[in-house]
RNA sequence: GGGGAGUUGCCCGAGUGGCCAAUGGGAACAGACUGUAAAUCUGUCGGCGAACGCCUUCGCAGGUUCGAAUCCUGCACUCCCCA
């Protein structure tokens, strides 16, 4: 490949590249780059979100360059400034470790091992002295810090700022310094930090890091960036149905982002599918199979196919279904109540709740509804049973005695 | 150091002695309609209980009162102005 080849393969997906001269004059020297990309140790699982920048990482990879995640078990103290100030507690190294490892196995869905260097931020951030802190802080001011907008907008809205929140990005810049980056890979919200990477690195007498941006993915509610705390997520391990059902309710306005951001799918086809006179929900199909095909196989996808088509467009009752055990000590005299079993079975968050659902006509036993929210029945009537609670919850019911 | 304002349910926010499990909005969930889309309409939205009801919740801890989210005291935290 040349250098353009190079530069327009991964410039695909990306926002923004600081600068792409810069980047265009690193991939000349012709050796392995260091690719920068910053983890947080308390994060458990690899959403779709994440694997944005990932797969960008990935891309560097498949050029011949290394990945240098960077976990921030240090950092993780200060957490990413979003408001909340509190300072969390530091995280033993057994403690990252163990989720390092469970993380690890997901990256490496994506991410080529071989090409893989994981340190910890820790052990340079953990050494510094009050002195050399001092020293790192004199390198930048307030006002640059303040203009990071998440900063401008909690001062003007009178929230508070705690001094350790201002560190955070100092911290990540001495991460780059540390590693000597070639390049630094990082979401849109990224982008200050990432930065700020840049200055101190040229302070340190380093040559700057290129800050790589990939836009964020809007979660399955269309509307925040996709995570995990507010829900809206894919997660990569999600299994084939949960993966394809999600990917489904997406609103149609998000589909060319997602096919942009989760697929190599070319997006003049993407164009086409979108085309007048076509279906969204085919293009939708088409990208939950593409989807679940990345992260399971393409025969999975396939079934999966099948059975959306079958359960939620064509409505035919489901016949297989995760089993459920019915607990034994529900069983009392004239039967179980229904409303207790779906609490029982976390189907609902409470048995008030799940009497709820029952009035609001959610629940259904091998599709016939059950509207009576005191219904009560007797275990062997209802092993073997589909157990239907709102939408997109079923359970195969069966009962040892 | 001085003066002022504030802390309510997932979020925002009303409530200043009983009619408050606490108005309203958003989010969420369910139903109808559909393409598990959007929009719209309807309903639910602290826990337990079949129900009268009981329990827990309005920063934390005490107190006054027949009765407190509402009054008093102390503590914690936040914001503003002055230095």
């Amino acid at each position: 490949m040349t250098i353009d080849q190079q530069l327009e393969f991964l410039r695909r997906g990306t926002t923004e590249i600081i600068n792409e001269d810069d980047l265009a004059a690193k991939l000349k020297l012709g050796r392995p780059l260091r690719v920068k990309l910053g983890v947080d140790p308390t994060a458990a699982d690899v959403t779709l979100g994440w694997a944005v920048v990932l797969r960008k990482l990935r891309d560097f990879q498949k050029l011949g360059h290394i990945a240098c995640l960077v976990i921030g078990d240090f950092t993780a103290m200060i957490g990413d400034p979003s408001g909340k100030s509190k300072t969390r507690k530091q995280l033993s190294r057994e403690e990252v470790q163990a989720n390092v490892d469970a993380v690890s196995q997901q990256f490496f869905k994506i991410l080529d091992p071989e090409r893989t260097e994981i340190n910890f931020n820790k052990d340079w951030l953990g050494k510094m002295t009050f002195e050399d802190v001092i020293r790192l802080c004199s390198r930048y001011t307030v006002a640059r810090i303040m203009e990071r907008d998440d900063f401008t907008k909690r001062f003007q809205e009178h929230k508070p700022i705690a001094m350790h929140e201002i560190l955070y990005p100092l911290c990540q810049g001495m991460d780059s310094v540390e590693l000597r980056a070639d390049v630094e890979l990082g979401g849109n919200d990224q982008k200050f930090n990432n930065l700020v990477g840049r200055v101190l690195m040229e302070q340190y007498g380093q040559e700057p890091q290129v800050v790589l941006l990939c836009p964020l993915l809007v979660g399955t509610d269309g509307k925040e960036k996709m995570s995990q705390s507010l829900g809206n997520y894919v997660s990569i391990t999600d299994s084939p149905r949960d993966m394809f059902g999600k990917t489904m309710s997406i609103p149609d306005e998000r589909i060319s982002n997602w096919f942009e951001l989760c697929t190599d799918v070319p997006m003049t086809e993407v164009a086409e599918m979108l085309g007048p006179g076509k279906n969204p929900r085919d293009a939708k199909i088409r990208l939950a199979k593409e989807i679940v095909s990345l992260y399971h196989s393409a025969e999975l996808a396939d079934e999966e196919e099948q059975y959306f088509i079958e359960t939620f467009s064509k409505r035919t009752q489901v016949t297989e279904a995760e089993e459920a055990t019915i607990p034994g000590d529900l069983v009392q005299e004239g039967g179980i109540p229904l409303a207790s079993l779906i609490g029982a079975l976390g189907l609902a968050p409470s048995n008030g709740k799940a009497r709820d659902l029952i009035k609001q006509g959610a629940v259904a036993l091998d599709g016939e509804k059950v509207s009576d929210p005191f219904a009560k029945f007797a275990p062997p009537d209802l092993a073997g049973k589909i157990l239907k609670v709102g939408k997109h919850q079923f359970r195969k019911l069966n009962f040892n005695n």
